[in-house]
DNA sequence: TCGAAATCGTTATAATATAACATATCGGCA
DNA sequence: TGCCGATATGTTATATTATAACGATTTCGA
């Protein structure tokens, strides 16, 4: 049967462990498929920022790490991080200089608006294809070329309004 | 006569000097309209900033402001920069951790995107009226309530690509 | 002019990130 | 198989960005 997609912001009592193995599925995928490794090191990260939906700090990872043996230093995580970017399966939130996992399917991948609540620290991405629309608009009006661009919205979710549906 | 408004981003031979000029009267009216104090620490931060069309970090200003005599604290450069960010005359570029000062008239301001040119250096602001509608819509189809919001290009702007008008 | 609030100074330290260089591991290929 | 170049990781040191805590000073209205 089809598999249902995650809603952005995910219901808190989701069943997080089924949650959490396939987005290392789709992890290990994104790796193999662009010929990049996932070595134990960078997988040990991804999962420490996979854990949550919440964006963590590098030094956080560091901390939790340690509980499993050996202390990381900040330029290990640092350079796994990089690698968990490169690959397209952590994001960072530049408002809050962390790191949170993509749970977006990467196959079928549009760029997304990130959206982090204030309230219960939980990031949802949104596809934005509409906003982004309107970038590439108002950039080429400018004459300006794009290299990256960063669109995060802070806020409270609709569980943490009680809006939820 | 009216004055003409600046284009977002500067020429490159553009009268810098009367630019500063109209930026500081912008501040100081800005401070005094919302009954703020633009004290002398904040006016000499400001006049950093405010010097290029570039986003500076804190320490580029305690540098700086070393050099007219007195090497001042981080903290109280923070503040500062808290104060003028509070006022609306300088605002925080995230990819990047630096400050810019606003070019744009506070009277009637309307939310902007804000462009970054990674050749150059300059920060340009330009209206996102049609972007952040688009960014209201996405919201309020996730429940979302909005505190914050940043929307950051990077790329070249015309003048360097030499696509200049 | 008194007093509360705001500002600024001083010191220390937290939090985030990278440079430079050595060692180890992986994977193709002679 | 064993070497080699490329990639990854370890180690040490340090750069960069930001805030905490507390006291002194200034401002401005009552």
């Amino acid at each position: 049967m089809a598999q249902r997609t995650a809603p952005p912001f995910p219901n808190p009592g989701h069943n997080h462990v089924a949650c959490l193995a396939q987005t290392l599925d789709r992890a290990r995928t994104a790796f193999e498929t662009q010929g990049l490794r996932l070595t134990d090191l960078r997988l040990r990260v991804f999962k420490q920022i996979a854990a949550s939906h919440h964006a963590v700090g590098a030094y956080d990872i560091i901390e939790q790490l340690s509980h499993e043996g050996t202390r990381l230093a900040p330029v290990s995580v640092y350079r796994a991080i990089d690698a968990l970017i490169e690959a397209g399966v952590v994001h960072r939130l530049e408002s809050k200089n962390a790191f949170f996992a993509c749970h977006a399917n990467h196959a079928s991948q549009r760029q997304n608006v990130v959206l982090s609540c204030a309230t219960c620290g939980v990031i949802a991405e949104v596809d934005g294809e509409a906003v982004f629309a309107c970038l590439d608009t108002l950039a080429s009006a400018q004459q300006f070329t794009q290299t990256s661009r960063i669109v995060e919205l802070t806020g409270r979710c609709a569980h943490c309004t009680g809006n939820a549906a």
